[in-house]
Parts: C-alpha cells; sequence; structure tokens
RNA sequence: GCGGGAGUAGCUCAGUUGGCUAGAGCAUCAGCCUUCCAAGCUGAGGGUCGCGGGUUCGAGUCCCGUCUCCCGCUCCA
C-alpha cells in the first residue's frame, strides 16, 4: 500500500539528504525562512520554469520580460503598498491576544485595555511588508527604495513599451519570472510561504467587458498546467474569494489550492485586477497609458487578468506530491519533464569490462539527456539512489549486454524492465520527456 | 512578535543524580562478495554536543543571554 507524505519533516530531511534543499547559511546556524536550492532542487526548479515559460511564451499574443527588482518608490505608492502593506498591531500583555490598531475603536486604543480580557495593550508597532533598502550612498528617507512585493508593477509599468515595440493588439500578454520579498510576519512550512520568493506571473491585458470570459478561460488553462505536470487532480480544487476576501484591485479571484500535509493551500492566484493599476499608474505618472483600438476607434483602459504562481510552491507541489513510500522503498514519481535526471546508468557489478559499455553509454546518453552513472553497491541499492530523487528510468549493462548489444531498462515506478537494443537507445528516450 | 516544545555525526536518535578519550543505527568512502531491486563481510572518514558567557576541581548534563527549527496564535495583495 503506497502512502503519502505525512509529515514535512520526511521531506526535508530528504531534500537535504540528497541536495535538493537546504536551509540558507546554515553554518552560522541558519536565517529565519531562507532556503538555498542545492544541485538536485535547481535543476528541477529550472525545469518547472522551463515548462511554466514555455507554456506561457510560446504563443502569439504573450511577450517577455524581466524587470529590475528595484523600482522607483512612486510605484508603490501607486500600486497602494506604501498604504496598504503598513498594519499598526497591538499585543494584550495578558492574554496575548494581537489587534490590528487601525480595526480598534478609538477610546479602547487610548485606553489600552484589551477589549478580550481588560490586560494591559502594547503601544501600536508598525508591520511594514515591504523591505527597505537606499539608493546610492546616503541612507537617508529621500534615498529609500523597496525590494519589490510582488512582480506584476514591473509589467504595468512596462505596458506601454511592451505594447510599441512588439506592435501587439490587445489582447496579448506580459509573462515574467522574478524574485519578490515580503516582510512576513509568519512564514514557514518548509519553504510555502518565505521571505524572499520567485513568482511566475503572466498579466493579460484585455478589453473591458471581455474580462471575465478571458478569466474564465485564464482559470482553466492555468489549472491543466498543474494538472500536466503530474500533479493530481484531487489535490488541487479552486478556491474562490468571497466578498470580504478580494484584495483591494480586484473584482474577481480564484485560487488554486493544493492539499498540502498542513492542509489546503495557495498555489496560485487567478485574479481580475480591472484597470485598477494602469488607472494608478496612468494617475501617479502623469503618463497615458490608455490603448487605442484601430478596429473600433475607440480609447480605453485596458482590464487585466493575472494569473500569479508561485516558483517555490510549485517547487514544493512537485515534491509533495510525487513523494511515494510503500513500506519499503521511497520514491519520487516526478513527471519525466521535471526529473532532475532523466536516466541513470549502471554496470550490474563494478567489473572493468561492463564498467567500460556503461560508460560508453552514458558518454552517448547524456549529450541528449541529463543523465547520471553509479557503480557502487549492489544494483539493487543503486536503483534505490535513483528513486529517492526520482530519476524515471534506469540503464543496466549486464554480461548479456557485452555479446547481443541490448540492456536493461528499468522504469521507477513499476520497477518494470526491458530489454533495449543499446543503439536505440536515444530513440527509446527521446519522445519520454 | 507572543505562548509551548526542541537543537548531540550527513539523517534519526541514546547519553543515568554534573565524573574516564561522547555512542548506536542508517548514510558516505575504500576493498571483498553478488548475473537485476537497499539493509552480507572487512575497514575508514565524520561531532570544539546550535552559538556566547557563567557556576564548578570537572558541564552534552545546571544558570543567563542569543540564534534557529517545529506546533499553536496574530497576519497573508
Amino acid at each position: 500500500m503506497t502512502q503519502d507524505l505525512k509529515e514535512m519533516a520526511d521531506l526535508v530531511s530528504l531534500c537535504k539528504r540528497r541536495g535538493f534543499i537546504f536551509q540558507s547559511s546554515e553554518i552560522y546556524g541558519g536565517i529565519n525562512a531562507c532556503w538555498d536550492y542545492g544541485p538536485l532542487g535547481i535543476e528541477l526548479k529550472r525545469n518547472i520554469k522551463e515548462r511554466w515559460w514555455r507554456a506561457m511564451t510560446d504563443r502569439e499574443d504573450i511577450e517577455g520580460l524581466d524587470a529590475a527588482i528595484l523600482m522607483h518608490p512612486k510605484v508603490w505608492e501607486a500600486s497602494g503598498h506604501i498604504a496598504g502593506f503598513v498594519d499598526p498591531l497591538v499585543d494584550c500583555k495578558k492574554c496575548k491576544e494581537r489587534f490590528r490598531a487601525d480595526k480598534l475603536e478609538a477610546e479602547v486604543l487610548a485606553s489600552k485595555k484589551c477589549p478580550k480580557c481588560g490586560g494591559e495593550l502594547t503601544e501600536p508597532r508598525q508591520f511594514n511588508l515591504m523591505f527597505k533598502t537606499f539608493m546610492g550612498p546616503v541612507e537617508e528617507d529621500a534615498a529609500i527604495v523597496y525590494l519589490r512585493p510582488e512582480t506584476a508593477q514591473g509589467i504595468y509599468v512596462n505596458f506601454l513599451n511592451v505594447h510599441q515595440s512588439t506592435r501587439q493588439k490587445i489582447p496579448f500578454g506580459i509573462a515574467q519570472i522574478g524574485k519578490a520579498f515580503r516582510n512576513e510576519i509568519t512564514p514557514g512550512n518548509f519553504i510555502f510561504r518565505t521571505r524572499e520568493f520567485e513568482q511566475m506571473e503572466m498579466q493579460f491585458f484585455v478589453k473591458p467587458g471581455s474580462d471575465m470570459e478571458w478569466f474564465e478561460k485564464w482559470k482553466e488553462v492555468r489549472m491543466k498546467w498543474h494538472e500536466d505536470n503530474g500533479i493530481r487532480k484531487n489535490k488541487l480544487r479552486f478556491h474562490e474569494h468571497g466578498a470580504g476576501e478580494l484584495a483591494h484591485y480586484a473584482k474577481a479571484a480564484f485560487d488554486i489550492e493544493y492539499e498540502f500535509p498542513f492542509g489546503w493551500q495557495e498555489l496560485e492566484g487567478i485574479h481580475n485586477r480591472t484597470d485598477f493599476d494602469l488607472g494608478r499608474h496612468q494617475q501617479f505618472s502623469g503618463k497615458k497609458l490608455e490603448y487605442f483600438s484601430e478596429e473600433s476607434k475607440e480609447h480605453y483602459l485596458p482590464y487585466i487578468v493575472e494569473t500569479s504562481a508561485g516558483c517555490d510552491r510549485s517547487l514544493l507541489v512537485t515534491l509533495v506530491d510525487a513523494y511515494r513510500f510503500d513500506g519499503e522503498r521511497t520514491w519520487l514519481a516526478f513527471h519525466p519533464s521535471l526529473a532532475p535526471y532523466k536516466v541513470a546508468v549502471f554496470p550490474l557489478m563494478k567489473k572493468p569490462e561492463l564498467s567500460e559499455y556503461t560508460d560508453k553509454v552514458y558518454q552517448s546518453l547524456k549529450k541528449r539527456f541529463r543523465t547520471t552513472t553509479d557503480s557502487t553497491g549492489s544494483i539493487g541499492k543503486r536503483y534505490r539512489r535513483q528513486d529517492e530523487i526520482g530519476t524515471p528510468f534506469g540503464v543496466t549493462i549486464d554480461y548479456d549486454t557485452l555479446t547481443n548489444h541490448t540492456v536493461t531498462v528499468r522504469h521507477r515506478d513499476s520497477m518494470a524492465q526491458e530489454r533495449v537494443p543499446a543503439e536505440n537507445l536515444d530513440q527509446y528516450f527521446q519522445d519520454k520527456f
């Protein structure tokens, strides 16, 4: 009976042991909620990003972009982050309850009495969720810049540049992968919520009135992407934001959620942001951001349908969903195209004549596929090692290979084996990833 | 940031009321064995016990500080 991942600790341990993910600055005791991707982790991450990038940009109506992390501070005034990301909080020293100071009534706040137990409240403290730094050598208020809390604004402020340079007509989109930073109050659950994270965003510009149609369309496309990555359908669902949950910019919002060992959590958001963002940037910059339609001869501010996926979260889902344990064997059932290594080549035993042949096959396969090789210990042990890092195929050279030039191809999930002529291996694997 | 729990080898942990040179299993490496699914044999490497300070003749063990992780709250554009 195969089991899913029950405890994140098992995955964290495997990730460290096999070189997927390490804690940042570990030799100094680590730093909260920061993680480093190891040799296998970065391969997995690159594969996820590559798959996303191709799905989003291998089409005529989406262009790519890579905007700077540091932006003009006014961007964040326009976006609402400077106002909206500041939450003054007070704590009760007695019952330890915490309140939003701006949501308490004025007299309650003035009395400094806890509304729940009557205990003493602390002074309101500011929690700005944006990381601040200084542009230039002088540390003064005028030089403050922020690490972007979302990548989307880099797309909005480049809307005209992309439109004019590519001659795209609405509807069209702009895709970007990049880092964003948020001073989260409570990070945690391994790489699920970190203060530095990578987003894969596509902002789609549409004519007002067609926005809900596109919204529905992108919901389906994005859900299908996760399914096509091999994520189990019964672990994925949509969650609709109710009126009270909607962000300040949104007209409609759905999350794609995944059922982690710690519960259903957001993996990607699909939002109808209306013309809020372009409208605000038009207002704050004084630059006209309207689109002119040659067909209808009208000027309008486009609506934006956003698809915003967490790259690190996608990676975590890929790991969590692929984790299998059957009581004896642990393996990662990655979709072959996401697996860090595609093929592992082994000699059945560590004997010179087998090793020599193995090396030939290895050198040949690695030209086309990400391939590894291993000759220590028993063959079974080597299969298990590859299982744990999710390598979908093993190729084993035995004594028969030396005479008839066929090898064993062993499949990770079923452990099934088949005999394939060594010279056909390239062809055998070419449509598998 | 608050409350609770916890940091000893790469991983999982043991370490008695403070007392010999800090241990085990797994993992790793070398060699042997093995003609297809880990845990068979021999040997090796690896720890200033999270970090800093204190008490003591003596600290992994007691005290203080600090950092990090886990669970719960608060928060989540």
